[in-house]
DNA sequence: CAATTTGGTATCATCGGTGATACTGGTTAC
DNA sequence: GTAACCAGTATCACCGATGATACCAAATTG
């Protein structure tokens, strides 16, 4: 960490993390990116790929994704509905900082597990 | 992000994310090591320097801080005692890390909030 | 000698996120 | 025609994180 500035600075600061923290954060997120990043588009498919999941969390979490830009809802009005969740451009560019964070969290275990 | 891989990889890479936000998450981490940044070393500093901060949770999260070696507690046991926070040379390298994600926080507001 | 400071801990209340379960309206398969 | 599937929403319960408040022993200050 550099030296720090002024109060302002880190209330702006701790906000922007918070944010970031927020994206991907939870129990859901990553399994849900992980799930569409497998090849699943649809609702249900996406729900039976995540064991321990609820219909609920799944619809709350694919929303707040969407509202992030991280996934695109897309529905198909034919009959029957068909409803697709896709990855955007911007999650993968997202998906850098994502792995950055997975990478240090796994180091992070091996330093705080060794004796 | 890259194609996945299995089961297990995923369920570790969500562990491994979910432990990198949890040493730097919650409302209070980052203003307690900006605190610790800006000079301050003794509890009743830091408290004083955080505004709506209780020693409840100051002290909660200097314990987790330390568990996690981004910073060391040092008990000086002269009379009176004096009780000095650090950072680790280790918080520093995560530093680099958390100023990423500021900085992806940032960029998203502005992505997220723009027309 | 009374008040304040230091470095916290203990107890209780509250609040939001999560989980469990039920339900909906429409469509299709048997 | 009834059972199952799709894409969710609604309601309730619970639990853990947080906040508020009080308290502690030791030392220092006035």
């Amino acid at each position: 960490m550099e030296k720090c500035i002024n109060i302002q600075q880190q209330e702006v600061n701790t906000q922007a993390l918070q944010d970031t923290i927020y994206v991907i954060g939870g129990k859901w997120k990553l399994p849900i990116i992980y799930s569409i990043c497998n090849g699943n588009k649809r609702f249900r498919d996406i729900e039976r790929s995540i064991p321990g999941i609820t219909t609920r969390m799944l619809s709350r979490n694919l929303r707040e994704l969407e509202d992030n830009k991280l996934i695109t809802r897309t529905v198909y009005p034919d009959s029957p509905v068909l409803v697709a969740y896709e990855f955007t451009e911007y999650a993968k560019a997202y998906g850098i900082l994502i792995n950055e964070m997975i990478e240090w969290g796994k180091k992070h275990r091996r330093v705080i597990t060794a004796k």
